[in-house]
Formats: structure tokens, sequence, C-alpha cells
DNA sequence: TATCTAGTTTATAATAATTCTAAACTAGAA
DNA sequence: TTCTAGTTTAGAATTATTATAAACTAGATA
């Protein structure tokens, strides 16, 4: 395998979250990250591209083990869909979503596009983690 | 079985979408509406609520179709989750949700309590037809 | 470099939520 | 009272996910 610069990237990132940088979790990153748009997923999509061509193959166990270790280091989002299935999405930053009743896609609203001028305090005891807007969209 | 004020008023919203007012229907009426708050369940708790004690019985498909005809009806709604359970509300005022991620309990957040600045013009063609906000919280 | 071990991958089984199916039942119109 | 479309039901089927345990491997150590 010809270890580009991305992949020495996502050997760092890796290694600095306690996970061993694999052959089969380099290939998911580069499927993942190598990206220049953001992107939206399940683990049937994923699988589907990433043994599509089967040079090398990835069990789906792995799928689900790494898009669980990527989602709790923080490498990936998981989105709150009312679909009985989970949703990831590439970009980690704060942002919201348009769900389209229709097509059921999802699509990004950067943060700034929605803007909050009052937000209630949570219980107490406990803090805020994360503030997410789905907007719901239909024609 | 006696006929209360509020069946006769669930026999009335039932008709109005052409749903025939069964006594499955009724019952199920009974425990989500037949309450001062708003209700959060999932189909499994409803189901063993409302079969707990088994003098008339109703059966899980019937509480799968009917939660689903009353949410197509508009008298649920359904709650966006990260979890691959399908949760909903009696609630179906434009409101916002606290979710605990240390307990996974969800808290109606009252519309008013929260004010947006500026909210994205959708995508052509399409209208917004619902916002929500989720905010999770943890100690 | 060879050895060792904890971490990882894998195929498969198990589980959980939901949907499907088709036979029996029932509301309510005629 | 009869009839029919709508409804309910138990159980089977499907779908997404998690668990299992045997085989494999990264990389530390000798």
């Amino acid at each position: 395998m010809i270890i580009s610069d991305n992949l020495k990237m996502y050997v760092k990132k890796l290694r600095s979250s306690n996970l061993r940088p694999t052959k089969q979790r380099l290939k998911i990153c580069q499927y993942l990250f190598d990206r220049d748009k953001t992107f939206h997923f399940t683990v049937e999509t994923l699988n589907k591209k990433i043994n599509k061509n089967r040079a090398t193959k990835v069990s789906l166990a792995t799928i689900y083990n790494t898009v669980e270790a990527f989602t709790n280091a923080g490498y990936l989002k998981e989105i709150l869909t009312s679909k009985n299935k989970s949703y990831y999405d590439t970009n980690i930053k704060s942002h919201h979503h348009f769900y389209d009743e229709g097509s059921k896609e999802l699509t990004d609203i950067h943060y700034s596009q929605i803007k909050l001028s009052k937000v209630p305090t949570p219980p107490k005891g406990k803090k805020i983690k994360n503030l997410e807007v789905v907007i719901r969209i239909q024609k």
C-alpha cells in the first residue's frame, strides 16, 4: 500500500486516540476523510463503497467497530434522525441540518446560518454538551 | 366499556382522520392522551403499560400500526434521537428537547425558551415544515 | 530478527426493533 | 341481518446492530 501524506496524517490521528493504525482502519479513513466535501453516510452505504471493488475486503463488523471508535474519538459525528438507522457526518464542527422528508436526504447548514438569541439553562448539575437544529423541509 | 367524555372526543378525532374508532384504538388513546403532562414513549414502553393488566389485550402489531396512524394524522410527533428506536411525544406543538446522555432521558423545552434570530432560507422549491432543537446535556 | 501478547479482524450467531403476512374478526353501511 | 372493507392478531420475515470466539497482526521486547 502506498503511504501518502494523508495516510501519514491518519496514522497520527489514530495513534493519538490509542487506535492502532491497521490497514483496515486506514482504508476506512481514506473513504471517510479523503474528500473535499463533508460526507453523510450510514454503515450500510460505507460498507458498499469500501467493498465494491473486492481488492481488499473489510468485514462489516470492522466497519461497525471502526465507525464507533471514530465517533468516540471525535472524528465522526452521529446525526439525529427519526429513522431506525445510524447516520454519521464527517463534519464534526458544530453545525445543523436540513432533512428533506421527500428524498430523505440530509444537507449541512453552516453554524453561522443559524443564530440563537435565547437558550434555556440546563437542569441543575448538567452542562450543555452540544446543540443541534434539524429543519425538516418538504415541497 | 364506559364511554366517557374523553372517549367521545377520541371517536371524533379518529373519524376526522378516517380511522375507525375500534376498541383497541380507543384504549391506546386513553393511555396516550388522558394525561395532564405530555408523554414521551417508545412502542415498547407503551406496549408494557397497556398490557400490564391483562384485562383486554392489544397486540404489539396493533400498537405499531396505531402509533404510525396517529403520527401520520398529526396526533403524535416523532422525536429525533441518535438511538435506533423510535421515540414519540404526545406534545405535538412546536417545541424542543433536552437529551440527557447519561440517563438517556428526554425532557421538553417549551418553544418560548428558545429563540432563533437567524434561520436559513430552505433550498429552492422547498418549504420549512418544522424546526427542532435538541440540546444534549451531560454531567 | 524472532518471539510474544494485547489489540484487532473476521465470519457467524444472537439480539432487538420493526414490518410483513394472511387468516380471523368487526364496524357500520345497506 | 347481511355484507364488505377495514382492522386485529400471532407469528414469520426482515433489517440494523451487537456479541462471540477463533485466527491474525502490530509492534514492543529480548
